[in-house]
DNA sequence: AGCACGCCGACT
DNA sequence: GTCGGCGTGCTC
C-alpha cells in the first residue's frame, strides 16, 4: 500500500503544523479540510488537514502514522480554511488554535459516536424548504428602503444600518433575509447578536417569520449535543439561517450569502481571552472574501464603523424614526445631584417620577452598572477597607448571601463581625450596588413589586429568561438592573428609565469609556416608550453640564460621534491609529515589567511606536501582577509586519514570564 | 496547553 | 515508608 503525508494543524501554542504518514491507495488520499485523529506527544488529538503531500522534511524517526480520518464528515471548505488562516495571521496565533477550538467539542474527541449519532439524526430530519415569510408586517418607507437596498446588494457591500432604538432594525433584517432567501435556493444567512439573553426574542421572531426555513443557533449555552447538531446543519448547508454569538463567525457555512451583525458596536463581539478576535472585523473580512453584503446595525455605531461610513467605505442607511406609530424617543432630563441631594441613592425628582408611574400602573427601570450591595465596606474607626487579598480591588458586599466577594478572583469571605485591624464592630457599607438600591426602594415603596436583574440574581440557568418574562407579563413595577437589562428587550409598559450613577466613566483613563457610556445610555434610554406612551429618562449626575449628557439629551449621536472622532484624530488614537498590546503577568510586578522592557528593546522599528511598559490599572488579579506595553502605527500593514517578526523574537526569548499579544485591543 | 517524569517535604 | 508540590521537557 502506498502512503502520503498529511500536514495537520493542532490546537497547541506551538507555532507550526505537524506531518503524519497515512497509508492509502493512490487517488484515495484524504482531503484538505478533513479532520484527522493523530498521536501527539502522549495523547491522541483531532487535528485539521491543511495539506496532503508526497514527501516530508520530518526525519523518519520522528514521524508517526495518523490514526483515523473523519471521512464521514465533509471537508471544511477552502474558504473557511482561508478565514482561519487570515485570523491566525492577523491575531498572531498558530493556525490550530484558531481553526479547532471553534469546532464542536465532540468533533475533537477520539471517539466518533457523537458525530455519527448527530449525522444520523440530521439525515432523518425532514428538511423544510419553503422560504415564504409568514405574517410580514408593513414597513415604514425608511425601513422598506433599507430592506430593499440590503436585499438587492450584490458583491461585497458593507452597510451600516444606523437606526435609533426602536426604529425597527429587526424588521429590516427579516425582510432583507426574506429577499435573499427567495432569490437563492441555497442561500445561507448568518446573524450575529451580542449576547445570548437577546436571542430568545429574536429567535422566536425568525422562527415565526420563516416557518419553512431551518434555523440553527450557535452560542455558548447550547449543550454539546445541540451544538454538534446545529453546527453540522450549518456545515451541510441545510440551516439557512444561523443565529449566534461571536463564536458563530467561525462556523462553516458553505453557501453564505448575507451577514448581519446586530448592535455592531457591542464590546462583546470582541473575545476577551485566548484568541482575542473581533467577530465583527472577521465578519467584514469574510463578507469581502465571499463578495457578499454585510449589514452592521446599531443606534450608536462604533466609531470605527461610523468613520468607515463617513469615508464611504461603508454604505450608510438610516432609520431616524421609531417604527411603532406615535412612539417617540423618550425625553431625557438631567438631575443635578448637587442640588437635589439623593436619599438612598435616589434624588427627589426620581422618587417623584417613580411614584407617578406606580400610580399610573406603568413600569420603571433603574439602571445601575454595579452589582452587589455595596462595592466596599470600611471601618470608620481605623480606616480599614475590604481589599481583596489577591487582587488590586475591593471585596464587594453581597448582603443576601452575607458574604464579601471579589468580582475579579471570586474569593469569598463571610462578612467580618468586627474590623480585622482594630476590632471596631461598626463596619459601614460604602457606595451602593443594585441590591442596596433594591432594598432602599422596597422601604420607600412597600407596595411596589420590585425585581432586581443582574448576574447574581440570574445565576441559575433559565432564571434570566424567567425574570424577563415576569417583566413582560406586567408583574413588575420597578425593575432594578445592570447592563443586562439594557440590551434589546422590548418592555411595552415601561415609561420611566432612571440612570443612577454614570459619572465614573466620564473621567476614565480609557479613551473608549465615553464612547461606551454614550452607547450604554442611549441603549438603556431606548428601553422606554417603545409602545407609544410618552416616556422619560432621568439621569442623576454631578456633572450636568458635561457635553456627553447634552448629546444624550438631544439623542444626538451624529454630533457626538463627530466630536469624538475629531478628538481621536488629534490625539492619534483609533480609528486613525492601529494598536496592539503586549501583556505580561508574573508573581512579581518587577519581572513582568522587566520582560516588557526587554521586549520593547528587542526589535527596533521605524514604522511603529513602542511605548514604555506600565502596570495595568488593575495590577494584581488572583495573586498575579500584570503589566502591558502598547505599540501603535498609523499603518496597519506596517504594524502587522512588525508584530509578525516581534512574536518570533519574543518566543525565542524563552522567558518564564507569561505573555500574550492582543491586536486591536478594546480596553487599554 | 497538556502530560509525564523527577526530585524533595509532611502525613496515615 | 508514600502522596503530592510544581520545575522542565516534549510534542511530526
Amino acid at each position: 500500500m502506498a502512503h502520503c503525508y498529511l500536514q495537520v494543524a493542532i490546537d497547541t501554542p506551538l507555532n507550526s503544523c505537524f506531518d503524519y504518514r497515512w497509508s492509502c491507495e493512490p487517488g484515495e488520499e484524504p482531503r484538505v479540510g478533513q479532520l484527522v485523529l493523530v498521536p501527539f506527544a502522549r495523547r491522541e488529538v483531532v487535528g485539521l488537514i491543511v495539506a496532503v503531500k508526497g514527501d516530508t522534511d520530518v526525519p523518519a524517526d520522528k514521524l508517526k502514522d495518523a490514526l483515523a480520518v473523519r471521512g464521514q464528515l465533509a471537508p471544511l471548505p477552502e474558504r473557511w480554511l482561508a478565514l482561519a488562516r487570515f485570523a491566525a495571521d492577523y491575531y498572531q496565533r498558530p493556525l490550530g488554535e484558531v481553526a479547532l477550538p471553534g469546532l464542536p467539542k465532540n468533533l475533537r474527541v477520539p471517539k466518533t459516536v457523537a458525530l455519527d449519532r448527530a449525522l444520523k439524526k440530521l439525515a432523518k430530519l425532514e428538511e423544510p424548504h419553503d422560504p415564504t415569510p409568514s405574517g410580514m408586517p408593513a414597513l415604514n418607507p425608511a425601513q422598506q428602503e433599507a430592506a430593499n437596498r440590503i436585499g438587492a446588494a450584490e458583491g461585497f457591500t458593507p452597510i451600516l444600518l444606523y437606526g435609533v432604538t426602536g426604529s425597527g432594525k429587526t424588521e429590516v433584517y427579516l425582510q432583507a433575509c426574506a429577499q435573499v432567501l427567495a432569490r437563492d435556493a441555497q442561500a445561507q444567512i448568518l446573524i450575529l447578536v451580542p449576547e445570548i439573553n437577546l436571542t430568545p426574542q429574536l429567535e422566536g421572531n425568525i422562527r415565526a417569520r420563516f416557518p419553512g426555513v431551518m434555523l440553527a443557533t450557535l452560542h455558548s449555552s447550547l449543550s454539546e449535543g445541540e451544538r454538534m447538531l446545529h453546527w453540522l446543519a450549518g456545515h451541510q448547508g441545510r440551516a439557512r439561517i444561523v443565529l449566534g454569538t461571536r463564536l458563530a463567525i467561525l462556523s462553516s457555512l458553505p453557501s453564505l450569502r448575507l451577514i448581519i451583525i446586530d448592535e455592531e458596536h457591542d464590546p462583546s463581539y470582541k473575545q476577551q481571552e485566548g484568541l482575542r478576535y473581533s467577530a465583527r472585523d472577521l465578519a467584514v473580512w469574510r463578507a469581502h472574501q465571499l463578495a457578499i453584503p454585510i449589514v452592521l446595525g446599531s443606534a450608536t455605531p462604533s466609531l470605527e464603523s461610523w468613520h468607515h461610513a463617513s469615508t464611504k467605505r461603508y454604505r450608510k442607511l438610516e432609520l431616524r424614526e421609531r417604527a411603532v406609530r406615535d412612539a417617540v424617543l423618550p425625553t431625557v432630563k438631567l438631575i443635578d445631584m448637587e442640588r437635589d441631594r439623593p436619599k438612598d441613592g435616589l434624588t427627589g425628582a426620581l422618587i417623584a417620577a417613580l411614584r407617578t408611574r406606580l400610580d399610573r400602573g406603568e413600569q420603571s427601570l433603574l439602571f445601575l452598572n454595579r452589582r452587589g450591595y455595596a462595592p466596599v465596606i470600611c471601618c470608620d474607626a481605623c480606616g480599614w477597607i475590604s481589599n481583596c487579598t489577591r487582587c488590586t480591588s475591593f471585596m464587594v458586599l453581597h448582603k443576601p448571601e452575607h458574604r464579601l466577594r471579589c468580582h475579579h478572583c471570586s474569593l469569598e469571605l463571610r462578612i467580618p463581625r468586627a474590623c480585622p485591624t482594630c476590632g471596631n464592630v461598626d463596619l459601614q457599607p460604602l457606595g451602593r450596588g443594585t441590591q442596596r438600591v433594591e432594598e432602599g426602594l422596597q422601604a420607600m415603596f412597600p407596595e411596589a413589586r420590585i425585581l432586581r436583574i443582574d448576574a447574581d440574581s440570574t445565576r441559575l440557568k433559565g432564571s434570566a429568561q424567567a425574570a424577563f418574562d415576569t417583566v413582560h407579563r406586567g408583574e413588575v413595577d420597578i425593575l432594578v438592573g445592570t447592563q443586562m437589562v439594557a440590551k434589546g428587550h422590548d418592555f411595552k409598559k415601561l415609561t420611566l428609565v432612571g440612570i443612577l450613577n454614570p459619572d465614573t466613566a466620564l473621567f476614565s483613563q480609557d479613551y473608549r469609556a465615553s464612547e461606551r457610556l454614550f452607547a450604554q445610555l442611549m441603549q438603556v434610554a431606548g428601553r422606554a416608550g417603545r409602545a407609544g406612551a410618552a416616556s422619560e429618562v432621568l439621569v442623576q449626575t454631578r456633572y450636568a453640564s458635561h457635553p456627553l449628557y447634552g448629546a444624550v439629551m438631544r439623542h444626538d449621536y451624529d454630533r457626538f460621534a463627530a466630536s469624538l472622532l475629531q478628538e481621536r484624530r488629534q490625539a492619534g488614537l483609533p480609528p486613525f491609529m492601529y494598536q496592539a498590546l503586549l501583556r505580561a503577568e508574573a508573581p512579581e510586578l518587577a519581572s513582568a515589567i522587566a520582560f516588557l522592557e526587554a521586549a520593547r528593546d528587542s526589535l527596533p522599528s521605524e514604522a511603529v511606536m513602542i511605548n514604555d511598559p506600565i502596570p495595568m490599572t488593575m495590577t494584581r488579579v488572583h495573586n498575579v501582577d500584570r503589566a502591558q506595553l502598547l505599540v501603535e502605527s498609523a499603518s496597519r500593514p506596517a504594524l502587522q509586519a512588525f508584530l509578525r517578526e516581534w512574536v518570533e523574537v519574543l518566543r525565542a526569548m524563552k522567558s518564564r514570564v507569561r505573555w500574550s499579544l492582543e491586536v486591536d485591543p478594546l480596553d487599554i
